[in-house]
DNA sequence: AGAATATCGATATCGGAATACCGATATTCT
DNA sequence: AGAATATCGGTATTCCGATATCGATATTCT
């Protein structure tokens, strides 16, 4: 139930949640074995073990783990009860759909507003969350002690944005843009380009 | 110039293609090296010329490649000249905005239509495509000879949508929803759960 | 022309992740 | 109760990717 965690392992526990939380009610009262979760996803059960073992202790012979147990083991070591505020930079269709979607709160994630620099979206209201100007992020962030942010602006902005957010003081960004983005100092991005996903997809089968 | 890729190059060209098109026009004329490169996007030069050796053989010592040629064979390689045919799977407001999006022409992608259940969207235009109703999605995808399906349908809808693009004929699966859905045989899915993207960005920094 | 330099491409080394293997243990069966 | 079995967790091995090093080569400079 320790550290040590690769970025590897990280980046499958949210898949074996994701696939603990959708199983039927009865099953999660039970007991759930690392081969069996390895069955279901297409992975190697050694795998699934050692990485089960990474943030959970609950594992025994024969039995395998419990299963609620073990979706709270990996809920807590995601964070996914923490509460971070987040925010949206770019309304067009994909801020917009952001700040429309309700599926980020499971995660503990509230999204509080929007930002744009057109005066027309500006003031309005977006799935109940205000829209401010873009000249606000950085007041606006301080203020509030924003951590996260989204980008969802065109390309020919994208890095102004960013390097914005950071002077915001936030420390993570999702970057939607189809650029690369260079992260500034201190500030983790991830650029997820949903052109090259589909492209690496349908291209190159991986 | 020829095969052997790794996935880990694989996903590392399109930053390439990304960076060398975003140059300005004067400097696509002349030569670049991977050094450039590597300096640019905070990479490791003798990875970078590792990479590019395996899709391009124009790299002269002193000189570095030619930078049109090298766009050139990146793109070829992956696949950016051909031309696919993609339908989306729920009109929501991530389904919208795909169907709006314009960013996937570039990559050679046509998002041709859309695909709901409510009776209330079908019929409509989206960004200028028609919205068809989802009963309609295999004879569709199989007279228009579809591949490629983008899926932003509600979690509980997803695998289910999923097996009957299978079913239509669809290789190549972009899964939006926040499951974990299991492929079908010979069916290749990206699960692409922005929420637990979010998480790993902002709990893992990672 | 010859020296200096930048860069490529190949080979070697290093580290980490995936997998295999094995002993320990809990359950079930006879 | 003892044997058979499923499963865990640790150690060992294998494999693969990233990085370093080095010789070769093209260009520039003197």
């Amino acid at each position: 139930m320790e550290k040590n965690i690769t970025s590897q392992t990280l980046s499958r526990l949210p898949i074996y949640f994701n696939y603990l939380v959708s199983l039927p009610e009865e099953r999660k009262k039970g007991n759930i074995s690392a081969t069996a979760i390895a069955e279901a996803l297409g992975l190697n059960d050694v795998q699934v073990r050692k990485d089960l073992a990474s943030v959970s202790s609950g594992g025994r012979p024969k039995v395998g783990y419990m299963t609620s147990e073990l979706i709270g083991d990996i809920g807590k070591f995601l964070g996914f009860e923490n509460h971070d505020k987040v925010v949206v930079a770019g309304m067009g269709n994909f801020g917009r759909a952001m700040l429309e979607y309700n599926g980020f709160e499971a995660y503990g994630f509230d999204i509080i507003c929007g930002f744009d620099c057109n005066k027309e979206r500006v003031g309005k209201n977006v799935g109940g969350k205000p829209v401010r100007h873009i000249d606000e992020l950085e007041d606006f962030c301080l203020k509030n002690d924003i951590r996260i942010g989204i980008i969802t602006v065109p390309e020919t902005a994208a890095q102004e944005v960013c390097d914005r957010m950071a002077e915001a003081g936030i420390r993570f960004i999702l970057n939607f843009a189809a650029v690369h983005i260079n992260a500034p100092k201190g500030v983790a991005v991830h650029n997820e380009n949903i052109s090259l996903t589909l492209a690496m997809l349908a291209r190159c089968g991986a």
